[in-house]
DNA sequence: CTGTTAGCGCCTTCAA
DNA sequence: TTGAAGGCGCTAACAG
């Protein structure tokens, strides 16, 4: 009687159908091995009950829980959300759920929430861009399988991620194409795997493009970031402005418009990931549109492709696409 | 040698440490009953094992799974996305595990999805604001325990909720306060809960200020359901807007400005929610605050009460805060 | 094709 | 204080 109101269980059905709990297992499972007529009578009991098995009991016995976890940086970021989002979707459309854990930006609880997380899930999809390059080695073989999100190439697991250096590389050829040559390089998260691949990319472009100065200010990553640097933007005297990312560049663009700086006309201003508002400032930004959701949607498949015992892809790199909108325009001619 | 590289179980741990299984189970939870000296021997030997009990066979046999799932419409909306985050650092606080669930505004998903992820959690956070009252009532009590977020008061679950009629109230009190007595309502999602709430608010101002008109138009939830309508909302000659929430806000503001009308010389515009971007707009959007990373905070303190035996609040409502920020003026004198 | 028998890895009475 | 034994709910050989 102590069982009355908790939920059925196998052998509940097996009793009302008058059957083995193999046979309600196979049933259930749909093996082909089973007697129609049964089948449908277990079916029929199932039914009556309400019957559904515990998914907990299969993990155990099965080794597999039809979950993964997706640790993140900050879960208050558009870009992860994004990922997470694509992630998310695409894993519920294969019949898997999906655990989330946000590490606050936390490097130790990083490390600790994928390690946990992972006992309780097939696999881990770890978006760790400041971790160390050792330290992440080391904790994917314990992940194992993991899929990493935005980092370079990994001996233990594939890597997703975007090209951000070619997305760096359309910025610069934009404005300088426009007829920039006097450029400021506003540097955000300078640990980051990301912020490197930016610097490249500009050095790069530095070096085949006649007179082109980039000078680079410190800034951030954050809204607050781009207002902050906004006299010193103006004092270079630069006609375009590259911003880390769309928050440092709307920042910087709210603070100049503030102070009656045209933009584009006297200033151009490009951001970075086109996040959702990236469209909607006025002007609306020019930027590098990351595809995030579909980063999610590809760390999911390599996640799979490693479950079902496909071939894994070692790295695959998305790459950006130049969004050209109102916040650059050819400098005024002086 | 099957085992060779699979994890230590605790039976590896209870011979290492010559004790039996009993014991260690005993020493790793903690079981003062525990001789000290062995408890300090299963403690080395599962240090040196790199032993964690696994959390799949425990959820088995304790019958919980330290785990709770949210069931979210839309992971895109900004406000979800905040009570996700909220709730899941609550969660993880308390050593609790998240599964999200992104049931993409699919009503029938939301009912499967929410009993498919009860069965490895232990308990639901439910955010459905448009799930017809009679469904939501009964699918409470097969997930039970669960949380509602947002919704009128349920028999089989605390509910946490924002006052949106509270906050509508403030809003229009505002703009009357600064004048205007012409005002257009840009209605949103029109069978959702919270779009009744608004629209009591307004009526009850409307009952209560004298000469004060409120047109409404129907408009819809996002930005470009805000552009849309500004030809509509000029043609009433109205002074004021509220927007359904920021993001039509947002929109209806962008359109104005690329049609030259000043904001907010010409016209006044409120939104809701108070997104991250409202505050970065041009001008920054006038809106009711909601507290919706509270809002998670506050769901995962109810359901933590549930699983841990505490009282239930029946209902607890969060009061939204006006944001007086630059969309909002008095009307331009005539 | 079906039933019986072992576990999956752990916790928890029950005796000792 | 410790160990032995049973079982959480289910699946997967292994016989029949």
């Amino acid at each position: 009687m102590a069982r009355a109101s908790s939920r059925p269980g196998i052998t509940d059905v097996a009793k009302l159908a008058g059957v083995s709990l193999s046979t309600v297992s196979r049933a259930m499972n749909g093996n082909p091995t089973v007697d129609p007529a049964l089948a449908e009578r277990v079916q029929a009991a199932a039914v009556q009950l309400g019957y559904t098995a515990n998914p907990v009991a299969r993990s155990l016995v099965l080794g597999r829980t039809q979950t993964v976890a997706v640790v993140i940086p900050d879960l208050e970021n558009p870009t992860f959300q994004a990922v997470l989002r694509g992630l998310s979707r695409a894993a519920t459309a294969d019949g898997f759920h999906v655990l989330v854990a946000d590490s606050r930006e936390d490097l130790d609880a990083e490390q600790a929430l994928a390690r946990a997380t992972r006992l309780r899930t097939d696999g881990v999809i770890l978006c760790a861009p400041r971790m160390p390059e050792a330290e992440l080695g080391e904790l994917l073989s314990a992940l194992s399988p993991a899929v990493v999100i935005n980092r370079g190439a990994q001996d233990g697991a594939p890597v997703v991620g975007a090209d951000y250096e070619s997305g760096m590389r359309e910025i610069v050829d934009h404005l300088t194409a426009l007829g920039h040559r006097r450029l400021v390089y506003l540097a955000g998260a300078t640990r980051s795997v990301t912020h490197r691949a930016r610097q490249r990319a500009i050095a790069e472009a530095v070096a085949r493009t006649a007179d082109l100065d980039v000078r680079e200010i410190a800034a951030g990553v954050d809204f607050d970031s781009g207002t902050a640097v906004a006299d010193q933007v103006l004092a270079t005297g630069a006609t375009g402005v590259i911003a880390y990312n769309d928050l440092v560049a709307m920042g910087l663009l709210s603070a100049l418009t503030a102070r009656g700086v045209a933009v584009p006309e006297a200033i151009s201003i490009t951001g970075f990931d086109d996040i959702p508002f990236a469209a909607y400032t006025s002007p609306p930004l020019s930027t590098a549109a990351v595809p995030a959701v579909e980063l999610g949607e590809r760390a999911w498949a390599a996640m799979h492709a490693q479950l079902t015992g496909g071939e894994a892809t070692p790295m695959l790199t998305l790459t950006p696409t130049l969004v050209v909108r109102g916040s650059s325009a050819p400098p005024r001619t002086v």
